[in-house]
DNA sequence: CTAATTCCTAGTAAATCGATAGAATTTATA
DNA sequence: TATAAATTCTATCGATTTACTAGGAATTAG
């Protein structure tokens, strides 16, 4: 499952990528426009920055605008930055790997490569889905 | 990612059709086998047994054995029994669906759509996997 | 200088997770 | 029928995570 702070960045890249060319939108317009505690997405707006996925301009008439296109933006990328590996288990894991530690051997733990076929399929499928596609025509 | 709980439950069943037809297995030598806290793994064969993957022989020389075909025990099942949904919001779930308290209407939401074709592939992949493809030959 | 905004750090209440503890119940068999 | 060996039940616990909230520092336009 997606935590609040995942969907309410997907929330908010969705509404940056609704917005006209250049405009900039300031934090308690998103949250306004798509019900998302303002606070909160304070932090979410300054993650997805730290991503370099959206960009800010400071003080007053500020706000923030996408800067990467919303075709390149995917829900595993969005996934990743806030709640961290796709696979069921780090030891599944591309991004976020680590042995178990109740596993003896990595080779003969039966788990492992299952995970790994869903991974991939999962993963796929995540990357399919971006904000354009996301967004209502 | 799969809980502490979820892996276990997914080791224990592996450790279960592995042994002979008609054997019955100790939590303790399940505990052992593959690793697991015994205690924890206590309410963990009470769960599979509540789901009815798992039965039990109560007293002296008593323990577990499967009652489900480890051809009919998917990876998507035990992800539900312990970690619920499949799906990244409970609004794009089949078996757990709850709307969105910040979704104004649900047919504006511009994301239960693409969970929901994320849930599907998820969910064909989760099925597909069952304890008999992951016990080693 | 002032107003409006982002940026930063801390705190907090509630829930969840990963167990552990201890005792009650059930059963086989000597 | 007593005993040993097992499941079953219920409670508790510490650590972590989650979903926020609070407050102020820094930045910028006019």
């Amino acid at each position: 499952m997606l935590s609040h702070k995942a969907k309410y960045a997907l929330k908010a890249l969705l509404y940056l990528a609704e917005q006209d060319e250049n405009h900039i939108s300031r934090t308690v317009e998103i949250a306004d426009g798509a019900n998302i505690p303002k606070k909160f997405l304070e932090q979410i707006l300054l993650d997805l920055k730290r991503g370099r996925f959206v960009s800010s301009k400071q003080g007053k008439f500020g706000g923030y605008y996408l800067i990467k296109s919303k075709n390149d933006i995917t829900l595993a990328e969005i996934h990743r930055l806030f709640d961290g590996a796709i696979a069921l288990l780090p030891c599944a894991s591309l991004n976020f790997y680590e042995p178990c530690s109740d596993c003896k051997t990595e080779s003969e733990c039966n788990l492992r490569h299952g995970l790994m076929l869903i991974r991939d399929k999962t993963l796929k499928a995540m990357e399919g889905i971006t904000i354009a596609s996301l967004v209502k025509k």
